[in-house]
DNA sequence: GTCTATATATGGATAGAC
DNA sequence: GTCTATCCATATATAGAC
């Protein structure tokens, strides 16, 4: 739960922009857009995170990014459509994180220590962007939500898949498939809420620590 | 995960009521309000449920409640005290649930099983009050957070001693038990989040899976 | 204690110059 | 593509009658 108050510091690029850089040198996929617009995104995704969307005023945003209010809107059609680009980029960056960990482990076990481990790792160091990812979907417009929702069934179905593949083996031991993966997932979202970055707990040993948790979990009886 | 939009209906009065009404009959803490208050109340968290702090309106909890706007400021100051009061009641509700599971338990292990999955269920069965608790936390004046906070120690306190205990009799295996108590802690704030009323994991079903989760994770290697 | 009416401020977004 | 200036809607909270 933790008891101290989350004192958002300002995103230092390296954290955070290769969640929101174009995704370079995909054939197809790629949609450019220009140094501006990410510095915008990156102002926002800062002031989205401390203070929430509604609770954000593009003047913040547009003061954050070295602009004026109406340069925003040279990038962005609106506040909504900026929340949306930042959500989609992270709920994608996830998404990849997760796939290629699975994909890239040498046994269920160790692909759900992986996955659990490093979904957890991202959401203490892209905590910002976790917060956005995971708390403001709501602020989507339905269109956008829409969208969005397809990434997060992608999300969901890697961590059930990895479980079901465990149980198969034989490896793991896991009586209810879908509710277990939800609440691994879960584990690892909330460390967005409460990490704070100077705190004890870096996000290497969050890392181990949810590995390890989400291993015994699914081993259980033995 | 959970890829669907919470639909947000209103709180039924009996669902909510007994986190919100005042601390009845407690000899020295009970903060009398009338039953206008406590509609307003009622009002206000089911509007800071489903919009967020920022995003409801003062118009908004006053129709709820029946009220004109000027109506809710002869009862509370402002927004932001209407926010603490909820706040304060439902984290008073929420370690009062875990001190007496804790309590009552004949062992470790059933302690941890019951709060565990008391907690769950609770975030589900007042989801709505839940998600202001643990999401609107930041949306607290300084002093108000500060007063809030304390109550939330409690409530890793309760969790981190029945581990301690259990880990002590021997019959709980953990290997670090504040890492522990906060990754179970965010199992069950997290169903705050995810949970749909009309779905299809009920609050107690929620409280069993969650509960022997929790035992399961506890025990470990046996 | 509730209302109508409104003061006052602030926010999202746009117009039009450069 | 960026700026200054500003429109217009909406929000919190208050004044004063009943």
């Amino acid at each position: 739960m933790l008891s101290t108050v989350p004192s958002t510091p300002p995103l230092t690029e390296t954290a955070v922009l290769a969640a929101l850089a174009p995704e370079g040198g995909r054939p197809g996929g790629a949609t450019d857009v220009s140094d501006t617009a990410v510095r915008i995104m990156l102002a926002a995704a800062d002031a989205f995170a401390e203070h929430g969307f509604p609770a954000t005023t593009t003047r913040d945003i547009a003061s954050r990014a070295g602009l004026s209010p109406a340069g925003v809107y040279v990038h962005f059609a609106s506040k909504e459509v900026l929340l949306f680009e930042i959500s989609r980029r992270g709920h994608a960056r996830a998404r990849d994180l997760l796939v290629e960990a699975a994909r890239d482990a040498a046994s269920p076990t160790e692909a759900l220590r992986a996955i659990v481990g490093g979904f957890s790792r991202w959401h203490a160091e892209h905590h910002q962007l976790g917060r956005i990812v995971q708390f403001e979907f709501r602020h989507l417009s339905p269109e956008h939500r829409a969208e969005v929702i397809e990434l997060r069934k992608d999300i969901d179905g890697v961590v059930a898949d990895v479980l079901r593949a465990g149980v198969e083996s034989g490896e793991l031991d896991v009586d209810d498939v879908p509710a277990t993966a939800l609440a691994l997932l879960s584990m690892a979202i909330d460390v967005a809420r409460w990490y704070v970055p100077g705190g004890r707990r870096t996000p290497e040993a969050i890392e181990r620590t949810y590995g390890d948790l989400a291993v015994r979990l699914a081993h259980g009886r033995g």
